[in-house]
DNA sequence: CACAATACTTGCGGTTCCGAACTATGTCTG
DNA sequence: CAGACATAGTTCGGAACCGCAAGTATTGTG
C-alpha cells in the first residue's frame, strides 16, 4: 500500500470521470470502501499474525468457526466460511494433513460430515487468537469504541438484508432469462 | 446464503466460547462484519450483474479502476485494485484476450507498461456500470443515506490508517525473525 | 422396496491469488 | 562508461476458489 492514490482522490476522478452519469454516490462510497478496507485489513492480518503460522485467510476463517461452534457439520461450515462446499473439503483436507483439524462420520446420520479441531488445533487457536484480536483492535484504531459498534451495526443490517431478500432480489432481476453458464466448469458427459 | 446462523447467534456463540478470555469485542465484531459484508455483497454482485457480462469481481474492479482513471500504469492499477502485480498480468491477460483491455508501452520508459480500455471496455461499462450502481443501492438499502456516509467515512478513516501504520506495525511484530517463506511459492532455481 | 431427497466428494475447466525468482530496463556512481 | 543498484513487469509453484456435473452413500417416504 502506501501508493498513488487516496481514496479521496479516487472519488474525486469518479466525479470527473461520472460527473453526468446519475448515480447514488453515497451507496457508491460505502460499498466499494467496505471492499477497500476488507482487502486491506485481511492483508494485514495475513502478513502478521497469519503468516507466522502459516495459515491462509481461508484456513484461518475455517479454524475459527469450528473453534466458536465445536464440532460442525460441513455444510455449515462452508457457509459460515463463505466458501462453497467444494472448495471446504479441500480447504479442510489441507488443514487435516497438517494435524489441525479432523473430520467424524455422524452417529446417526452417515450421511453428514462433522469437523472439529484436533487438541494441536485447540492449541494453536488458543495461541493465535488473542494475537488475531489485538491486530482487530490495531485496524480499529481510528475508531471510537461506540463507532466501531455503529459500523459492526451497520454491516450487519447490510448482511441481513441480503441474506433475506438478496435471492428474490437476483430472480427478480434476470426474470425468466435463466442464468448464464460460466465460461469454465464441468461439461455434462454427452450432448 | 440464509443460512444456519445469524450474526447474532455467532456472537453469541463467541461469549460462550471466549466468555473467559479478555478480548476486546467491539473491534472483533466490526472487523469480522466487514468481512461477512465484503462476501455477502461480492457474492450478490457477482450473481447478479456481474455474471450476465461472464466478468470475475476482479475482473471487474480492474476494469473499473482503468476505466476510471483512463490510461493508467500497471504497477498503479494493481495497487488500487488490491492485487499483486503478478496477479494483475494474469487478469489482464484475460480482458485482453476478451477485447476489453488493451496494453501499451510507456514511450519513455521502457520497463512501463500502461493499461486502457478498448472501446469495447468502454462501452461495457458504461453499460454496466448503472445497473452495478443500482445493486450497490440495493445492498445499501438498510441504511439511510447519512448512515451510508458515515460507514464509508469510518472505512475510510481504517485504510488510510493501515495505508499510513500498517507496515511499521508489521515490522514491529515481528522484531527481527524475518517472515516465514510461505509454503507454496517458487523455489530457487538451485538449492 | 422402489424412488426421491439429501450430504458429501470428486473432478473438470477455468480464474485468481501470492510472493519469490527471474528478466529487462533505467539510474546512479566512481 | 562500467559495474552496482534500483525498478517494473513477467513467470512460475502451489494453493485457493467457483460452479457445475456426476458419483457414492445414506436416509426418508409412499
Amino acid at each position: 500500500m502506501s501508493g498513488h492514490h487516496t481514496i479521496a482522490e479516487t472519488e474525486k476522478a469518479v466525479q470527473a470521470k461520472l460527473g453526468a452519469v446519475p448515480l447514488h454516490r453515497e451507496q457508491m462510497a460505502a460499498v466499494s470502501n467496505i471492499h477497500r478496507a476488507a482487502t486491506a485489513i485481511r492483508q494485514h492480518l495475513e502478513n502478521s499474525v497469519l503468516r507466522t503460522s502459516d495459515l491462509t485467510w481461508t484456513g484461518f476463517v475455517v479454524l475459527w468457526v469450528v473453534w466458536i461452534w465445536g464440532e460442525m457439520e460441513t455444510r455449515y461450515v462452508a457457509e459460515e466460511a463463505g466458501i462453497s462446499k467444494g472448495t471446504l473439503t479441500g480447504v479442510a483436507k489441507t488443514l487435516q494433513s497438517r494435524g489441525l483439524l479432523e473430520r467424524l462420520g455422524h452417529p446417526t446420520d452417515g450421511r453428514l460430515a462433522v469437523l472439529r479441531l484436533t487438541p494441536e488445533g485447540e492449541e494453536l487457536m488458543a495461541d493465535l487468537f488473542p494475537k488475531f484480536n489485538e491486530e482487530e483492535v490495531f485496524v480499529s484504531d481510528p475508531l471510537e469504541s461506540s463507532e466501531a459498534q455503529s459500523l459492526a451495526e451497520m454491516l450487519r443490517r447490510m448482511v441481513t438484508h441480503l441474506d433475506a431478500n438478496g435471492e428474490q432480489r437476483r430472480l427478480d432481476l434476470r426474470g425468466d432469462t435463466p442464468l448464464p453458464p460460466r465460461r469454465s466448469g464441468r461439461r455434462a458427459k454427452h450432448g
